[in-house]
RNA sequence: GGAGAAGUCGCCUAGUGGCUGAGGGCGGCGGUUUGCUAAACCGCUAUAGGCUGUAAAGGCCUAUCGAGGGUUCGAAUCCCUCCUUCUCCGCCA
């Protein structure tokens, strides 16, 4: 959510920057007229009470006087005062609800280093680490060698639940866990993150905190339960609500968390895209880190987050590049957002893994994260920031298709040995144990 | 799942309809005193919104006693619903 005050007074400015996201204008078109409307009731509102107050005091001294029947005089005003107070507050009530679907449906402002564009094509690549091998024979991908090695089942999970899941087996299940637990020894011993095991299930704050509700709730699977609950679509979600309605000391900050949990997503909207393998699932594990940070640091903290994430794929060898997302490309609550993406082989292309993202106090304002400073200084909204470290049923396929070898094996990256009880090769019949 | 108790300004607590538009204590901040500490004493002590105003500030008003409704001229206080926590029983990884 943007800063109401922010809005009505550079609204210029915000108009401009939405529009570079591709926000409908119309949608903004209401917002002085609801602005000043609601800021007229509040006021009228305002001084209704303060009569009221007075009045209602009065009558008290004059019952309390033994004057009854001045104080039920008075009453009577009183009480119509009262409906025009119910009144006020029912026009206000309308404003207010327009106002409020309104300013949460506005996205967050794209910082101005994002390069202006309407979609992917105005990426702009910042880094390539790693050269894409030259195969001398076709590379296979993730789903032939996997199905080759007994390591993944795709059609059996269909029938345990649908399209869209997937079965790993034996070693492809172990080098799954392996992977999870590597990203987390990582993140905690190496950068310094604290770990996390939040819920998987979130209540609908948490969701519109983060920003996923209301205006992307098709996107989550939701329980059936009369409480609103949802299935975590990643881990972003409780752990940037772990400070939610807080206010934190500066010395806290910044706050560094990682976690492990699997994510759920309902995928709606792309049927037909990457139908085949690992790329798009219902469900996937992936080890997030989340940082709350001060705003004058949010965004060197967002270089060092990217810098962690990488940091992974440079361990296990993997071919990426990342690239800075253009306006028109960029989530719901981004401000700047880096993607990494991984080098697959079978598609001669690379492939996103990791999105790192600076939300500002954009989520921070509707989860109502703050922290105080020295002093006795009024609270502020912190700085929420948040990236893939890494999506590991992408980092498992990408794994297979770039370290497969000619009959077929999977090469395990050195420093994922030692997770896998030094297992150096996936073969026919190595994840049988 | 059943039975009971409770949720007040960072923490503890007072408070059963109108000097509570929330009192006290602890903690914290500022000050007085002091060779230095300590003690003592004095003052301050939340969040949000509106109006006004400014170099900053300040001033006035409103809302907030777990949340939301209701009764009333007036609700921390009475009524209803919900949430959370605790205790006991049952079940359970």
């Amino acid at each position: 959510m943007l800063d109401i005050n922010f809005v009505r007074e550079e609204f210029d400015q915000v108009r401009r920057k939405l529009r570079e996201r591709g926000f409908p204008m119309e949608a903004l078109d209401r917002f002085t007229e609801l602005d000043e409307r609601r800021r007229a009731l509040v006021g009228n509102r305002d001084n209704l009470n303060a009569t009221r107050n007075r009045e209602s005091q009065e009558i008290g001294k004059l019952m309390k006087a033994g004057r009854k029947e001045e104080a039920e005089s008075r009453r009577a005003a009183v009480r119509e005062l009262g409906d025009e107070i119910a009144k006020t507050e029912s026009s206000l009530g309308e404003i207010e609800s327009d106002l409020n679907a309104l300013m949460v449906s506005v996205p967050n402002l794209p910082h101005e280093s994002a390069p202006v564009g309407a979609d992917e094509s105005a990426n702009r690549e910042v880094k390539r680490w790693g050269e894409p091998r030259a195969f001398d024979f076709e590379p296979r991908d993730h789903v032939d060698l996997g199905a080759g090695l007994g390591i993944l089942d795709q059609e059996r999970a269909t029938k345990i639940t649908g399209s869209r899941f997937s079965i790993l087996a034996g070693a492809g299940a172990r080098l799954e866990r392996a992977l999870i637990n590597f990203c987390l020894d990582l993140h905690t011993k190496r950068h310094g993150y604290r770990e996390m095991s939040p819920p998987f299930i979130v209540n609908a704050d948490s969701l519109f905190g983060t920003g996923q509700l209301p205006k992307f709730e098709e996107d989550l699977f939701k329980l059936t339960d009369e409480r609103n609950f949802y299935l975590v679509p990643t881990a972003e979600v409780p752990l940037t609500n772990i400070y939610a309605g807080e206010i934190l000391d500066a010395a806290e900050l910044p706050i560094h968390m990682t976690a492990y949990t699997p994510c759920f997503r309902s995928e709606a909207g792309s049927y037909g895209k990457d139908t085949r393998g690992l790329i798009r699932q219902h469900q996937f594990d992936k080890v997030e880190l989340v940082k709350i940070a001060r705003p004058e640091d949010s965004y060197d903290e967002l270089e060092s987050l990217t810098r962690d994430a990488e940091a992974v794929l440079e361990a296990l060898g993997l071919p990426y590049r990342t690239v800075l997302l253009s306006t028109g490309d960029m989530g719901f609550s981004a401000a700047k957002t880096y993607d990494i993406e991984v080098w697959l082989p079978s598609q001669k292309t690379y492939r996103e893994i990791s999105s790192c993202s600076n939300c500002e106090a954009f989520q921070a304002r509707r989860a109502q994260i703050r922290f105080r400073r020295e002093g006795r200084s009024k609270p502020e909204f912190a700085h929420t920031l948040n990236g893939s470290g890494l999506a590991i049923g992408r980092t498992w396929l990408a794994i297979l298709e770039n370290c497969q070898q000619e009959d077929g094996s999977v090469v395990v990256p050195e420093a994922l040995r030692p997770y896998l009880d030094g297992l150096g090769r996936i073969e026919k019949g190595s994840g049988a144990e």
